[in-house]
DNA sequence: CATGAATGAGCCTTCATTCAT
DNA sequence: TATGAATGAAGGCTCATTCAT
């Protein structure tokens, strides 16, 4: 059991660099197992295929993110400070994630893969977090009334991922802090009543 | 007309299609000749390979949109109503190129590809006429004053963008009216001063 | 019956029902073993291979047909109505084991099978009793005396065999008293003196 | 043109020597191409894969066959003459073809093959030509009333085919003559009136 | 006796590209 | 200009077999 799992963790590992570094199909089973250090048909005892094994890959990725989201908009009890929080906590998980989430966005409105629907669901679980911190403030008449919280949340969510990604692909020598803080005035901007 | 460039338009045409149904990866050379109803090799007389075919495709697709933004941005003086009428053009057009556009989106932050180039050069000018309008307000203070007009201006890019896709592929029932009057609220009031 | 002799029963009925589904090349050990409820190795550790499985498969499977045949012939004392209980018997069994008999046929004439001579050595047997009668009838001069016993024998089995099989793949709506009594009606006529 | 269906037969040359040799199963694209002096995609542009190639190697041998054995029953009108034809030409062909004959046989059956439709569809020309002979035999009070046409011209087929494989594998040293003797003799015999 | 994770040679198929005509 | 037959490297996947426990 111990056995199995080590191996499963050295196949994630070495799926998750190179996926990293090369996307979905310039990765080939060959340099997975082989950066793996097992065998071919190792990678196919414990997952049905290579689809497969990136779905599970992605759960297990992005489930702890979507626990992180959730947390972060539940700890945090302003609206306004909790839409703060979220957008710093996407932004840092962007950039220390860099590479896999430019993958996830290359990946995200492809209809035609396996894993669309884990993909569908963790996103609608984070989407979730961020329209309910909205609806929240809605409530409260922290925020301006004439938007909608679904869309805002999805709004939000990607205007966050395409900024981080523009920056770290176009302007990677940009500090952290100043696209932390040109999105959050935005953001806070956009919804306040 | 005459019979070379017909038979690249053809070409053209076939690959559009193709591309926006089945992305770039997922289309051969073989599906595009057949539905140019060309050969094989008369492909390879007029490009020089795949990618190159597509380079030119998204070159000649794209270079009228950059001409559209330039000129929206000219037309309107009023800086805020520039900005709802760039966000009305950006949407308007991948609503009525959809599937080109959710290609563009899944290719951009790919950096492997021959035609990335292109790409940011195109990119470059779009944004560049939005963060044009927005200095704009800036100076004549209809917008505040703590943002960056590079920053937004990729920024609400990137948030129409990621709206309208995510639009189209979850939630295409909606009519385009919601969306668009959404978009421009969060953008003006994202912005002003 | 030990824990040994139930495991191997209990691989032999799964590959039993999966060989006769899907023919040889078409089982797989993995089927096989999930079906029996063993784990892989157990099946190497009471067969050296999948080719010895099936050969004692083969073996147990058609050792009784040959002791039926064999005591069919030497029970029916006179020749014409001897022959026609064998071809009675070999209908009977091709009806009640048609799967199985489609795996013998497709596998007799195949020269780099395994079982190949455990194959060859019960036919051997089976055929053997056939032209037992046969020559009982040419002695007893019930039979027409210009055809050879070894041959007719193998002829006779191979005609039962063919007409049996394209009863049940082709026309299976027929019922067996049409074939029963049209093949016994040939087998009778051919050998009569 | 002229180079197209050069390259086609030598694939089907080396197709039918390999297949003969290894059946079907055991005959690998690789080995297949290497015979043929081509490279491996020259036969997938060809065929659509390696079953569609084997079907269509099928169709080409037996349609000839198919043919024969109608030109035969034609041309004989005397219908014992006519059924010694055929049982002459069925045997002659198996002799000439005995490694693709004993590959069809062990295919017939299968019904899990890509060509099995094809199969059915000669065989079903083949046998036909049989019954009708049987058919003429049986108006003309020549063959015996009692028997079904179609059965008895697919116990025939059958009986011809097993014969002569039997012979052909495990007693290869006997004359033709001596087969063909003792099954027109079985046959005659089993028709007459 | 029994287990099941691990192996790796081998298989079929895809597809961008070349080139003689 | 245009054609289409031919190429071959590369890829994903299967499966009988081994072996440490």
């Amino acid at each position: 059991m111990t056995r199995s799992t080590d191996t499963k963790d050295r196949i994630f590992s070495a799926t998750l660099q190179l996926i990293s570094e090369q996307g979905y199909t310039g990765t080939t089973v060959d340099e997975i197992v082989a950066r793996a250090g097992v065998a071919k048909g190792t990678m196919y005892y414990h997952f049905s295929g290579k689809a497969e094994l990136v779905e599970a890959l992605i759960a297990e990725q992005l489930a702890p993110v979507a626990k992180g989201f959730r947390e972060t908009a539940e700890s945090v009890s302003d609206p306004t400070a909790a839409i703060d929080a979220l957008v710093r906590f996407e932004l840092e998980w962007i950039r220390d994630n860099r590479a896999f989430a430019k993958m996830l966005i290359t990946e995200l409105w492809r209809e035609d893969r396996a894993w669309r629907q884990t993909l569908v669901f963790l996103r609608h679980q984070i989407i979730g977090s961020i329209s309910e911190v909205i609806s929240r403030g809605l409530k409260a008449h922290a925020f301006r009334g004439d938007i909608d919280p679904d869309f805002a949340g999805s709004a939000l969510f990607g205007l966050v991922a395409t900024t981080a990604l523009d920056w770290l692909v176009f302007s990677p020598e940009r500090p952290i802090e100043f696209i932390a803080d040109q999105v959050s005035r935005l953001a806070a901007t956009a919804t306040r009543a």
